[in-house]
DNA sequence: GGTTGTTATGTTATGATATAACTCTTTAAA
DNA sequence: TTTAAAGAGTTATATCATAACATAACAACC
């Protein structure tokens, strides 16, 4: 089973960050999670667009509304929220992006698309079936793994 | 088809190393690459482990045998590596690692282990099965992917 | 073989990303 | 209502990466 949000395709974006908020709420329920104002509104913050934001960009926003300015501020809520599973790490852009299935229990996948910026999370729940053999034949654990596709969104190669 | 070079089992590692060196001499020749001093020291430098080198790390190393001492001599010429396929970058580690398979036009897979900082390559020529179908099914051109693991080698898991 | 455009190497300086270490506050639980 | 734990704020600094510029080496052409 898969699903793909597709952030490059115009949507209804309110409705979509609702929508992920909505299934947060339930997991913060279930979880006991303590969703303080400075994550929840971090979380709000990366929910409002596709793209993957820097932890300095993220401060900034923090700053301005009131919160702390110094960088361990964002890092914390960040790691935070990475640490829950309801925002991914993206390395390539030294980036944080909110998850789009949180509670789903997935190995992240990402499209990057180069021209827009904006990523797209797949939920494929399992790891690369390649690699997942070469590690089970040479005894290695894997515990997370993630893949990060770099190319050019639909829309993209559209206008250019 | 697929293949895999078990970092992680004890080795020939000089052999390993030789074997990888000799393909790269294949390579320069036929596609007339300008391997220099620096850029030659630089691969010796990341095949001597099969750990991912921070680009300081191989700065201090350069920086002893007599070439610049400053970053960006070392970023140039492991981004030149880089480009030319002769070596990844290891995101999750802010590192770099030799390519072991160069030449082969392959999307890299690693597996890191966490316990002994390892890192094996996979040369699966591919990309992910499932990333690769979202992506196609959406329109989004991927033009480099790459995986990386995390979790714990056989020797690490044997040992704890 | 010298001129010339290109690539490579080095420098200084700075930008961008991330964390350590500590203080005070809030929370939850005895 | 005290108290231990978690959170949020601070200052300071570590780590990773690149911009911008000067000099040297190379190769290709007349």
């Amino acid at each position: 089973m898969s699903a793909f949000q597709n952030a490059f395709e115009s949507h209804d974006h309110t409705h979509c960050a609702d929508d992920v908020l909505a299934r947060v709420r339930v997991i913060v329920q279930k979880n006991k999670l303590r969703l303080t104002p400075v994550r929840q509104r971090t979380l709000e913050i990366l929910l409002e667009s596709h793209k993957a934001l820097g932890a300095y960009e993220v401060l900034e926003r923090l700053a301005a509304e009131g919160f702390g300015h110094q960088p361990p501020v964002a890092y914390r809520a960040l790691d935070y929220l990475v640490e829950q599973g309801l925002a991914h790490r993206i390395r390539r852009l030294n980036g944080f992006a909110a998850c789009m299935y949180p509670g789903a229990d997935h190995e992240p996948a990402f499209l990057i698309c180069k021209s827009c910026d904006k990523v797209a999370e797949t939920k494929g729940s399992a790891f690369d079936p390649a690699l997942n053999q070469a590690a089970k034949t040479h005894g290695f654990h894997i515990e997370r793994s993630n893949i990060e596709a770099m190319g050019e969104c639909a829309s993209c190669k559209g206008v250019l």
